[in-house]
DNA sequence: GACAGTTTTAAACGTTTATTTTAAATTTTC
DNA sequence: GAAAATTTAAAATAAACGTTTAAAACTGTC
């Protein structure tokens, strides 16, 4: 029995390159041939290793989610909601703007949220639940007891749309939107935007509806720091 | 001379089906096939009209923009920018979900923006810039005069990005974010949401960057009416 | 260093998916 | 009813990709 280990090694460059293409274009519009290129191996091998393009996918969502995926904890460690939610948001933009790491399943996940393939059904709860939750939890600690699921999904989705808009949108559009280069400092100022941009929100969403201001007033005002922090 | 007429009105079809199925799945995912199909007329026809595929999709461009662009107006009405601000999000968000007549001006803005084809780069700013420069604007006004380039265009891209996410994460997912099916009531309440939301971060980037209140203390808090509106 | 089993490679194959062309048929207008 | 304009079905092209193949190169073991 002759065993040969440098087959594993590729195996291996191919799945980070899958992840690496996967997480960029989205499954129709990654390219096998481009995998098989940022892997530094022949385009047959995806068959040879993992029998179709398909199973490869299967094979790099998980490879990503286990290898890849951003440490729990960590917000924890905030006794404030609002400061969990801010570290929440800079995790979430370091994740998919940084090349390489756990950029990939952040992005992997958004990708197939905008263009489901069905291809990982069952492991897409397991992997994107637990941490979807996290989110939702911060977010209803900000709105207090009061507030209703609604409120929450919509501040949740508000957020997240900021979010993703940073790799939705092509690169070169976002820097004619933003007039500049997206330089890293550039990315930590829009984090910290976003943050403090929905923070306000949250707040203002939890606010109006408790019914102690007029949502026509259009505008926030005159509001206790107790009336937000729970 | 024989000059028939019912030429045109083949050709006035074929301009708004393109219009639907460009904004609907953007220039490449955009299939000729379907676009005669739904203007019920023959594969060959976009080339017979047009030439080709994409001066059809140039010129459903203009088409689009002529035909259905939003009308000016309406928003000056408003003596308080908040209140611009609120119908514009709302008519943004009416523009794009429903069907037909306007709103494909906007998705096909949004298609472009996403995934630029290059084809219209003469008429992009004629098109676009006028209507971007309006929300601007409005982000201006409510921001004051002390406020920097950058913010406003940070929160002109919270604010779009919001919006973009309802057609842009697909429908289904949608559906299973919000746990609900997306009625027009749901989506009014979401634009009253994204309003409300907004606004209240626009207030707070705003506030918290005249130094008056610290961005670290995270919450927006003790706020008078003055401060906000200009 | 030869052999068996593994991995790599280049080329080509076969499909699929779409756009474009063609040439004939049909309709409109005069 | 003839000329021009339009429509049609079918075929031609073209491009893009995933997959297969068969041969070559390699690795580890005896």
């Amino acid at each position: 029995m002759t065993r040969r280990e440098d087959g594993k090694e590729t195996r291996n460059r191919l799945l980070n390159a899958a992840c690496e293409v996967f997480a960029e274009k989205g499954y129709r519009n990654a390219k096998v041939a481009e995998i098989c290129r940022r892997a530094d191996a022949n385009v047959a091998s995806v068959n040879y290793y993992f029998g179709d393009k398909a199973t490869l996918y299967a094979k790099a969502w998980r490879h990503a989610f286990t290898e890849y995926a951003m440490p729990e904890s960590f917000e924890e460690m905030h006794a404030y909601p609002e400061d969990q939610l801010k570290t929440h948001i800079h995790t979430l933009i370091q994740n998919f703007m940084e090349k390489g790491l756990q950029g990939y399943f952040t992005r992997l996940y958004l990708m197939e949220l905008a263009n489901p393939t069905g291809l990982i059904q069952d492991s897409w709860h397991d992997m994107i639940e637990p941490r979807r939750q996290k989110l939702i939890g911060i977010i209803k600690k900000i709105l207090g007891v009061e507030t209703t699921d609604e409120r929450v999904l919509f501040c949740e989705l508000s957020i997240v749309s900021q979010c993703r808009a940073l790799f939705t949108i092509n690169r070169a559009d976002l820097e004619y939107l933003l007039g500049h280069p997206l330089s890293p400092n550039l990315i930590k100022r829009l984090a910290d935007h976003i943050a403090c941009f929905s923070l306000a929100g949250i707040g203002a969403v939890s606010i109006f509806h408790k019914g102690k201001f007029s949502q026509t007033d259009g505008i926030l005002l005159q509001v206790d720091k107790n009336n937000l922090l729970k």
